[in-house]
DNA sequence: CTGAAAGCGCTTACAG
DNA sequence: CTGAAAGCGCTTACAG
């Protein structure tokens, strides 16, 4: 830096003013100062910015998850690029880490409770998680993505307005004239496995309990429990599934079984992942706003570090028709 | 640090010797030292200890596939998390990195030359990725995984002995009996496209081209160069699927045309990954010492942020014979 | 609009 | 074995 204030024939109190937005420096100084650091090939040293500024410019994406199986989910990609791009765009770096094992997260939370991180961009589905409350109890600032089961008032959060989702989707159900509609739900400690269950009951209010089966969002769950459902209720003519890949699932039971769809069972499914239009038939689907979920959680987590209050924002998704319903 | 000196009774510079290894501390110090730390809370700010020591104590692990297709891999949680592991015990963080866009390279380049990491260990397949040589420009301390195609001599690395594994694999056939053996290559731009099908001409030396054919290493292009195989060389009697996954497929294929595994047709994959035992019939296949070789690679990149010279491990791999084969 | 100076929190020869 | 001091490379009131 001293040799751009050199070159530029200024002070090294002014290449910084220059560098950090230019605020109170002259066009002639600033020009200078642009032309030095290209014949240099200056690049700040993170690490002395960091100890001024008390800032790192960076946040970790932690992706608590003992199975690591959202990795494995292109939402999940279409979620960490959009928040990669986002912060970007304030210079601040995304840290992907994975905190699966109780050791990993110690390591998470040392490592943003020592200043590596301004904030965290947490993914966690399951109620109880304990890495929230670590994260909590060091103050520092987070945002979640989904609604966090137990923690709406403590925590910012940015999720899809899956219970309204799951009424739109079982709305347009009864409109097509369907009438024995079941349900294959998610998890009982996750967002998903609530709302949209919830979201199936305000449309069809008190339905017998053999309609509802769940499963755990994978495609063998989601085969599996069909078959339940089928057992159960052998005369349903369309079924709503929480998630695409037990959607597929789903399909995969009722070709097993010899019944056509939509003909003989209706299938909705969740997500709009990319595996929606590739199943056959094609999957009607609710889409998940993800690349608004991702600018709305660098937002909000900038905010926090900023000092602002918590926040939720819940964002409205969209109905997509396809053939399986 | 200032209290922890203060409610110790030593200066700054004790309390930071004590921290660092203890060297020249006496034991009444150390103890008053650690006692302080453990009452006031102290964790040092890693910035300030950066920007004094000129080290960042993180590494970048970088994955630069477009398709993040590797996300999916079970082989690559392996690595990742062997290498977390490894380097964690030298107190250095990993951070994971996306390099798919050539966007996302540039930050990856200017993250690590910043001094943000001090080197990075890398995922790149492909022959001709330019992240090679933007590192290397750059004298960025680099290790990649797999043998790097066109610049074995410039870089350091890490890889199994795929030529031999393919050696061993079709050594084995042929003393099962088998003697019209098909391969199903990877892309030519990979070292698994071109080690392996190497191992294969090795055992079988001059054999028919119809006997050849290439897929991308996905499930769905193995499916499909078994059926263009099958049509070429209708008589075969074992096939050598460059990876499991597309060893899957090649199942899947021979299934569809009513032939029996091993019966009518061996089918033997390459890495022991995830679904080997899975398949129907479980997977005869060669396994790949991920263990080792993320030690290795986090072992070689510790030694050439040191200085050292570079250096490349080759690691055997391993036949596991199940019922494919 | 600009420069001199203090400060961010650590490490590490150096002298003792 | 220990302390005083310089230095790592930046930012930011402050005075002008």
């Amino acid at each position: 830096m001293d040799d751009v204030a050199h070159a530029a024939g200024v002070s090294r109190g002014t290449v910084s003013r220059a560098l950090n937005g230019g605020r109170n420096v002259s066009g002639a100084a600033q020009a200078a100062i642009d032309k030095a650091v290209r014949q240099t090939g200056y690049v700040v040293n993170p690490h002395a910015r960091s100890l001024a500024t008390q800032r790192a410019m960076s946040v970790a994406f932690v992706l608590s998850e003992p199975q690591d199986r959202l990795f494995e989910d292109p939402n999940f990609h279409l979620l960490l690029h959009g928040c990669t791009q986002a912060l970007a765009d304030n210079d601040v770096t995304v840290l992907l880490t994975l905190a699966g094992t109780s050791e990993e997260r110690k390591r998470v939370s040392r490592f943003v409770t020592a200043g590596h991180a301004d904030g965290v961009l947490l993914v966690s589905t399951h109620r109880g998680d304990p890495i929230v409350d670590e994260l909590l109890a060091q103050d520092v600032p987070v945002v979640v993505c989904g609604r966090p089961l137990g923690h709406e008032r403590d925590v910012s959060y940015v999720a899809a307005d899956d219970r309204d989702g799951a009424r739109q989707m079982v709305t347009y159900l009864r409109s097509q004239g369907y009438r024995r509609i079941g349900v294959v739900t998610g998890p009982p400690d996750t967002p998903g496995g609530v709302d949209r269950l919830a979201g199936y009951r305000d449309v069809l209010g008190d339905v017998p309990e053999s309609l509802v089966v769940s499963g755990d969002y994978t495609q063998a769950s989601g085969e599996a429990a069909l078959h339940r459902l089928l057992a159960q209720a052998s005369d349903v003519d369309a079924v709503f599934v929480a998630s695409d890949l037990m959607a597929a699932g789903a399909l995969a039971a009722l070709r097993r079984t010899g019944r056509r769809v939509p003909e003989d069972v209706a299938v909705a499914g969740f997500d709009d992942s990319r595996i929606a239009a590739a199943c056959h038939p094609p999957l009607t689907t609710i889409r998940q706003p993800w690349a608004r979920i991702s600018t709305e959680m660098a937002r909000l987590l900038l905010r926090l570090v900023e000092g602002d209050e918590n926040a939720a924002v819940i964002l409205p998704t969209e109905l997509v028709i396809r053939e399986s319903a």
